[in-house]
DNA sequence: CGTCCTGTTTGAGT
DNA sequence: AACTCAAACAGGAC
C-alpha cells in the first residue's frame, strides 16, 4: 500500500471524515495520546508523498504505513488497530501496522511540498538542483531519495528507470539534462498512471519492469540486483537501458 | 558520519 | 493451503 498514488487513494477515501467529529479513539502502542482526540474535530486531510496527514486544529496526526501498514474505513480486521478513530455519525477509520507520530509544528515548517511528486505544487528545478548537489548520486538513490522525490517507492523507482531507459546505476551527473528532465516527467506520469491503475485493480498488469522476467521491447532477461544505498532491488535490461558514468 | 543489521508483521502471488 | 517475498523507515551497533 504505502507509495504515494496509494496515499493518494487514502485521502480520496477519507474525505467522508473531514469536518466530522471524534467521540471514540484508541491508540495501542504508546505513539499518540488516544484521549487528546477525542472530542476533537478533523479540520483536513493532508498527504506529503508517503505521509498521510490528519489535521487538527492545533496538531497533526502523521501516519506512515511503512512496508505493511494497511486501514478499513468503516470496518475492521480480527487484529487491533494502531489508531482507532470513532465519529459521532457512527462511521469508523481504522489503521493497522502503521507508524504514529504526533506533529506539533505548522506543515509549512516541516515539509517542502515542491518535492512531493503528485503535488500541484511540484517542482522540476529544484529536483534537479538537489541531484546535482550530491555528484556521486545514483539514479536509483535519486529517486528513491524521499528529500527529492517524495512519494517514489521501489515499484515506481523500476518503472520510471526502464521507461526512461536509464541504467539504475547511471550516475545522475553524468545524465544528460534532457534526459534527465525525461526521467522527472516520466516519474510524474507514471505516478498518476500507478493511481488510475491501483484504483481499477490492474497495477501489476501494467508493469513493464518490476518483477519481470525479460525485456519487453527486446526479450533479453532482465538483470535483478540489489542496488544503491538502500539495496532495494532493481529490475533492468542492460540492453536498453543506458548506463551514464 | 557511513554502513550494516534489525524490527515491524500485511497481503499478493505462487 | 501453506509458504515466500516485499510497497519503507527508524534506530542502534560498530
Amino acid at each position: 500500500m504505502p507509495e504515494g498514488p496509494s496515499i493518494l487513494i487514502l485521502k480520496e477515501k477519507t474525505q467522508q471524515f473531514k469536518g466530522q467529529k471524534i467521540t471514540e479513539a484508541s491508540c495501542n502502542n504508546n505513539a499518540i495520546d488516544a484521549d487528546l482526540l477525542i472530542g476533537k474535530t478533523i479540520i483536513n486531510f493532508k498527504s506529503w508523498g508517503k505521509h498521510f496527514l490528519i489535521c487538527f486544529p492545533e496538531f497533526t496526526v502523521r501516519i506512515h504505513m511503512m512496508m505493511f501498514g494497511t486501514y478499513r474505513i468503516n470496518e475492521h480486521t480480527t487484529k487491533p488497530p494502531r489508531l482507532h478513530l470513532l465519529f459521532s455519525n457512527d462511521t469508523e477509520l481504522n489503521f493497522y501496522a502503521c507508524q504514529l507520530q504526533l506533529i506539533e509544528q505548522p506543515l509549512d515548517e516541516i515539509y517542502d511540498w515542491e518535492a512531493d511528486i503528485m503535488s500541484d505544487v511540484w517542482n522540476s528545478k529544484k529536483a534537479i538542483k538537489k541531484m546535482l548537489d550530491e555528484p556521486e548520486l545514483l539514479a536509483c538513490d535519486a529517486l528513491m531519495d524521499q528529500q527529492i522525490f517524495s512519494g517514489v517507492g521501489n515499484i515506481i523507482k523500476n518503472e520510471v528507470l526502464f521507461r526512461s531507459r536509464i541504467h539504475p546505476l547511471s550516475l545522475v551527473s553524468a545524465i544528460p539534462n534532457k534526459k534527465l528532465k525525461e526521467m522527472i516527467d516520466e516519474a510524474i506520469k507514471y505516478s498518476y498512471e500507478f493511481f488510475e491503475q491501483r484504483k481499477q485493480g490492474t497495477l501489476s498488469k501494467h508493469w513493464q519492469a518490476y518483477h519481470q522476467k525479460e525485456c519487453p521491447r527486446n526479450h533479453v532477461p532482465f538483470i535483478r540486483k540489489d542496488t544503491g544505498r538502500s539495496h532495494r532491488t532493481s529490475f533492468y535490461c542492460e540492453k536498453c537501458q543506458k548506463m551514464y558514468k
